[in-house]
DNA sequence: AATGAATGAGCATTCATTCAT
DNA sequence: CATGAATGAATGCTCATTCAT
């Protein structure tokens, strides 16, 4: 890294050049996409980009952190207000689908983009997402001792679950407008507590 | 003009160099592969592959229509055999799910890279994906015409979601060859069916 | 290094690529000259350039081992002859000279440019070097052995001195057309033998 | 336009300016050295360097000129002071090798790299080597006035030699730095004087 | 006197594609 | 059928240079 500047403006525009990045691999993929689509979006010229970041890679590599950065953020807030889970489970959903509406580029990005970067490289994401995978386990271990999940659930696959389902829905509202997101967070949050039989599981009837 | 051959061997070699792109595609993605990963993968020159494709996007459709055709015509299988419910959910998670772990990478490029096509090449694509998600949504209604599925069930967002699950799960099952295959499965259907709740949903009336 | 063939129809397009590399670089130095002029020189276009060569780099590397290696030949055809030292030292001084002048560009390249080279892949060239060395002492050697060199003569210091000025007069030469090759080499020759004092050194007089 | 600053300050930043060009010259080449390398190098920043001098080019120029200058100005000491021939010639190998050695890249720009000037901006050196070839020269001829050196010898080839060996000398004595500069420099003044040969040259009749 | 910021041109390299053999 | 050879366009990146502050 060079020698830089922590200059107000520099900072700003940096942060434009990462989201404009972010924009750009969002929608072309990082190999699909070039340095000059990234400028254009800046609207700088193709060179000038590198006074911003020192290679492509590094660029990917900052989004990638940006968008999952925002992710735990935003889990550390919903975790350290106490609340019922079945509330926390819809901040949760809420905040997932929200950013992915508000275009956060950055997250799609971090989900569908990441692999492309070189293993060494990935050593800030993997921190940053084990800290978001624990952080939503403790939820989960929070509603079960709630009593208000099963005790039996397996937490690892329940989490990962949720994680899917959300970056599933979270990339189906980006390119479709004419869902409604509330309705969706809604329906997620149904399946994922009741799931879809219409009978009560196998209650013991004494 | 390709039109000649329907030979046999032709044939063969032809579908040998679909596999041989969609697992490239699978492993770099599309604009990170190059012709000649294919060509090596297939073990002939590169200038040879365009004996068999028209150009590197023609490779992708048809690894997309290779991908996705295995899997509509797994689902119509399940669909015309009589059987409960329960029974066909777990048929559809296991096709799912297994042929993504038996490298079936065509799968993964259709869900992944896709929509690197321009939206004209993506036509005959989007006429399976139609059959695939009604064949898909046929079975939930028959589900909820047995009464094993809830009545005001959003069939389309309960339809997407299981195929999003499918997917986050069949990536990760190919990425952690640790996992079981069949715990997942059975977690999957689980969660789909039961939900995570402990106690019964609010609506059964003692 | 790709696959690579063996024929000859390649064999002799690489040749001529590697002798358009000696040249650009020759004239213009290794960092001065652009793909670009080496391609021009063989009269194909620049990416073209990389069917023959896998980088500028190895480029390099190519025509600074066919430089030394043609040095290396010449050499050990003049050891292996039996001759008087000064018949042999003539020998080298027109072999070496006559060289540069046939524009064997590679042998400038080699001197002037070679360090531009990262050290691992000089490896080729360190051993190339120290057999010329080795076989330049050796001629040294003989010529002491029969008494017609100094027997205190610093042998090291000696054959260092005649390449040196072989590198100078040839690059000389080479700028130079109105010179006179051959009078240059006895001008060497004779410089190296008998010095320029007018008196005999120090002849003991009894 | 730059006719102002002829401050003390100016000149010794300038001065500055031109020996970091020459380090960073002598050890990556011109071509291969870059702006930043030089600003870095002085410990200013990039575009800072243009305060100093118009272009890389002038760089280079000025660089040169500094170097051969010193070479002349030394030389016209030699030359000014009353003393036999061969305490003159030990003088100038001194001289000249001891200056490589004390780091004075410029020299060894001017030898290596003054060839990357466009004709016309090498009019000043040529006019400096031209001083210095003749200085030279008119040491030789004072050798021969003196007897020292033998009548019919060739001067403007011994002049070259001697260059050319210094040359080579110097730049080896600048990479190996277990060589005795001492020893190297009564060698070279040997080989010069006397040769290489046992016997007195067949000249000298008994 | 120095710097941050930007630019435009050039460069090495990759790659999809073509085609004669 | 397959390949060797070539190409042209694009791409990531570097760098000399400029200029307002």
């Amino acid at each position: 890294m060079k020698s830089h500047h922590t200059t107000d403006k520099f900072e700003t525009r940096r942060n434009k050049a990462i989201l404009a990045a972010a924009s750009v691999f969002a929608a072309k993929g990082y190999h699909g996409a070039s340095t000059q689509d990234i400028a254009e979006e800046m609207g700088i010229k193709q060179g000038s980009l590198y006074y911003y970041f020192d290679s492509k890679e590094t660029a990917l590599e900052e989004v990638c952190i940006y968008g999952l950065d925002s992710y735990v953020k935003r889990m550390e807030k919903i975790s350290s207000k106490v609340q019922p889970f079945e509330s926390r489970l819809l901040a949760i959903l809420t905040s997932h689908l929200s950013s992915y509406r508000e275009k956060n580029a950055a997250m799609k990005v971090h989900n569908d983009q990441r692999l492309y970067l070189p293993r060494e490289r990935r050593a800030k994401l993997k921190k940053l997402g084990s800290r978001y995978r624990a952080l939503l386990v403790e939820t989960l271990k929070a509603g079960v001792d709630e009593k208000t999940l099963r005790l039996d659930s397996d937490l690892q696959f329940l989490s990962q679950s949720i994680i899917g389902l959300c970056n599933f829905w979270g990339a189906t509202l980006l390119r479709d407008s004419k869902l409604d997101m509330y309705e969706t967070i809604q329906n997620c949050a149904d399946l994922i507590l009741e799931g879809s039989l219409a009978a009560p599981p196998k209650t013991i009837t004494p």
